[in-house]
DNA sequence: GGAGTGGTGTGACGCAGGCCACTGGATAGG
DNA sequence: CCTATCCAGTGGCCTGCGTCACACCACTCC
């Protein structure tokens, strides 16, 4: 398993040695690949998964059978939280959007180790609230931005999270079709790939397949506010 | 002071009488009036705060100058729990949509009380925990709903939490203006004002100032879905 | 009383963006 | 290789809803 990214993920970034090696004993790791679904709205189950290597989108399901994505996650992200707490069924739909591995935890063993930890339960209590204020932050796009906008905020965020700066610019591997990106920013595929066209017809941006390179990212910038 | 409400917030359930006496040491009282601004986004502040009486709008302001409310809470619930663990600056704005009146806790107090009662610990994860969904959720509907939907399920919360079941109807007293309701789903007062009409008119409900009587709950309930 | 103010009710108009329909390229599976 | 499937690109039509423009209270405050 792969240390390095769990010593990196928020989650355990407090951690000494000697606790994270404690850790690892209730570790348990888990493959999947591109399109293969970890857990479905609904399921039950309390375990809490960190990404260890690749991307999973993170959706759910209306009634009528649309999607939509609240969110992507990459190494070092966890997600499976919100069954800790209410112990319901799962809120979202899991699938891997490139071939990926995680270390997931049991709630209890979860909950165990939070009682001797206050550090790793304030680490737990700043990711959530980080989230929440995220999700707060998609409501308020998806009421006063339109399509380009929250297309152009998407990009940005994903090239903050994933990209890698070249000399022709930044590039983006989101490992997204245009459909996934469409639920994504919850417009249709047709908008946001005329969103895309436009951008790069203006040379702010180029489009690859499942990637976008930035070139011009200030104006990027400016179009998302 | 009011015990019954704060013995009843859920942050609070699990105390037993000997804590809830030390904790009422640590709060103080603050009490405002229709209209009142307790802080504005972007001010720095660090207090958690819980409604004893009244109710208050969350919100926060785009750049061009709208307003969007992020949610209504009434006795019993807490806000300004962001601002504990990422110390930024008021991620939005608080006013009273009544008279109100609240306790409140300092950032610092509230950790050293966290540390040694970690069930009080878990109370304020599931709380955020339950908001972080309730966000998603609101996602989900922006995204999927129509107006007339939004606001249906709008008012059916209301009515969960602050309505009063009577012979002629579920009575809800949302002490909101319909500006105000509009700004909650996300919507125009306009476009708010025909959904209400057009409830009314099939006898699905009865509109008073500031609240409405809800008569065909189940209907209401359909068309929210 | 009259005038200002804040909230509610309604019609008319325009447009962003959803839905449909189709094209063409790329990848996979036989 | 050929076919099937998936994905990206683009045009056209239609509608939900935002915006504008009013009218009509119900108040407070002179």
């Amino acid at each position: 398993m792969d240390n390095e990214v769990l010593r990196q993920a928020p989650l355990f970034s407090a951690l000494d040695d000697e606790a994270a090696t404690a850790l690892r004993g209730s570790l348990s790791e888990t493959k999947l690949r591109r399109g293969d679904v970890l857990f479905h709205e609904g399921d039950s189950g309390d375990r809490l998964y960190i990404v260890l290597d690749g991307k999973v989108k993170l959706g759910r399901t209306s009634s009528d059978g649309r999607e939509n994505l609240l969110a992507i996650l990459g190494p070092g992200q966890m997600f499976g939280e919100l069954s800790l707490f209410d112990p319901g069924p799962r809120s979202g739909t899991v699938t891997a959007v490139t071939d990926a591995s995680f270390a997931s935890l049991s709630h209890e063993d979860l909950l165990k180790w939070l009682d001797g930890r206050p550090e790793v339960a304030r680490g737990l209590l700043a990711q959530i609230a980080g989230r929440l204020r995220k999700a707060n932050d998609v409501n308020a796009d998806l009421v006063f931005s339109d399509v380009p906008g929250r297309v152009a905020k998407a990009l940005l965020d994903l090239a903050d999270r994933f990209g890698r700066t070249a000399d022709d610019g930044v590039h983006v591997h989101h490992d997204l079709t245009q459909e996934e990106l469409a639920q994504l920013v919850g417009a249709s595929r047709e908008t946001v790939n005329k969103a895309l066209a436009d951008f790069a017809s203006r040379g702010w941006l180029r489009l690859e397949p499942r990637s976008v390179v930035i070139m011009d990212i200030d104006r990027l910038r400016r179009r998302a506010r």
